[in-house]
DNA sequence: TAACAACCGAGTGTAAACAGTCGACTTACA
DNA sequence: TGTAAGTCGACTGTTTACACTCGGTTGTTA
């Protein structure tokens, strides 16, 4: 361990794929590899300094997560997102948001899930004078735990395929746009939506905020 | 290209990595690879006559689509799905396709749109004395259209990274109770709430239908 | 100078070899 | 006989080497 140095984008937990796989995952949602830049597996495998055939099974997995999109002789780049993709993301988001916010509200038993959410929320109450890449943060944590706590391992999967989209629209929109969704208020109208456990509101006020979310973006 | 022998799986399309995935797909959708089997990357790439580094990318896909589930030591065995999960996987995919019938009933030139659903109805009317397998492909052509015509890439994408965790379902529900769920009366129901362009209602149906599905295959 | 052919470099596709780790089985010893 | 140490085998994690294809460049010839 003692030759070990950290190799260029911070590495440091598991395998060296999900390593790789996650300091990718950073570099490409925090702008770092910009959209559209073309990524040469040689290039990467000595930034990353592990071998090209570990950098493809990270490069595969991100490409099933819509980070990067294939040319033509198996040449990736990373996805640029226009105006429209943005807005389908946030579309399908608030589809996969909103199944949850219902599922939650036909728990009969929900008073956990929404102490739970209220935790989230108190964390992004207190995140609100840091910075923006702390603050986008702890929203993804509140949108993630709601998933989560459905209890509906499928959607949540489907969430966190999503998840990488979205940060890349927030980081494509900008950081200021994206941290303007972020009121404390409008996520606890979430919450108390769900808490009447009236589904139909719930996905009203998902929608909404969604809505919102995608036109401040784009604006 | 004369010693080229087709191996186990039939594989036929482009680059080897490709022609693995589609083959491991169909090997584990079809029940071939069944669920809770160990997979052993010497004895598939045996198997597939490819090497384990192309085969490991294809895993790794299959992995994030849902079908592998990941074990101690990387150990990777196929998904085996109980009923909740089931439910689940249904729920999901009712959220995305809810989201694109109603895409489409906002579309303010949906004609061409309404057609081309019409088509693939067809197209399971005539297949309605086939085999099991070809009406289930048959339906499955019909609720992928839904998704494609909406134009929203994302939401096709995410529906397509459902497919196989849907075809699973199907396959470990038993195909002849999958097949109940394909009556063309209730898909004509579908492209009818659209054409109306009455989201809610389109909405309403599509549910429904997804449930009766799920109730189906879990009965 | 224009057209064409041979060449070369860049980059991906694919395979084969090496390393480490965990579990099972065996053996030695009290 | 029970237990602990040691060994072996089966896998996955990772790297290195090789093959192939495409696009551009250079050089040759009419």
């Amino acid at each position: 361990m003692a030759g070990m140095t950290a190799p260029l984008l911070g590495l440091q937990k598991k395998s060296l794929r999900e390593q790789a796989l996650s300091a990718l995952r950073t570099a490409i949602t925090s702008g770092e590899l910009a959209p559209g830049r073309h990524l040469v597996e040689t290039e990467l495998s000595e930034m990353l300094q592990i071998s090209r055939g570990t950098l493809r099974e990270a490069l595969r997995q991100l490409e099933q997560e819509g980070l990067l999109s294939a040319g033509p002789r198996g040449r990736l780049s990373v996805r640029h997102l226009d105006e429209k993709e943005i807005r389908d993301i946030f579309a399908v988001r608030a589809a996969l948001e909103s199944l949850a916010a219902r599922t939650l509200c036909e728990l009969p038993d929900r008073a956990h899930a929404i102490e739970s959410l209220h935790k989230t929320i108190d964390l992004m109450e207190a995140a609100q004078d840091a910075s923006l890449e702390e603050r986008i943060e702890s929203d993804m944590e509140f949108h993630r735990t709601l998933c989560h706590l459905t209890g509906n391992e499928t959607l949540l999967h489907s969430w966190q395929s999503l998840e990488g989209s979205i940060r890349m629209s927030i980081m494509f929109g900008g950081l200021e746009k994206g941290v303007k969704n972020m009121s404390v208020d409008r996520h606890r109208d979430i919450v108390a939506a769900i808490e009447t456990g009236d589904a139909s509101l719930a996905r009203k006020t998902i929608r909404a905020h969604m809505d919102t979310a995608a036109d401040n973006l784009v604006a």
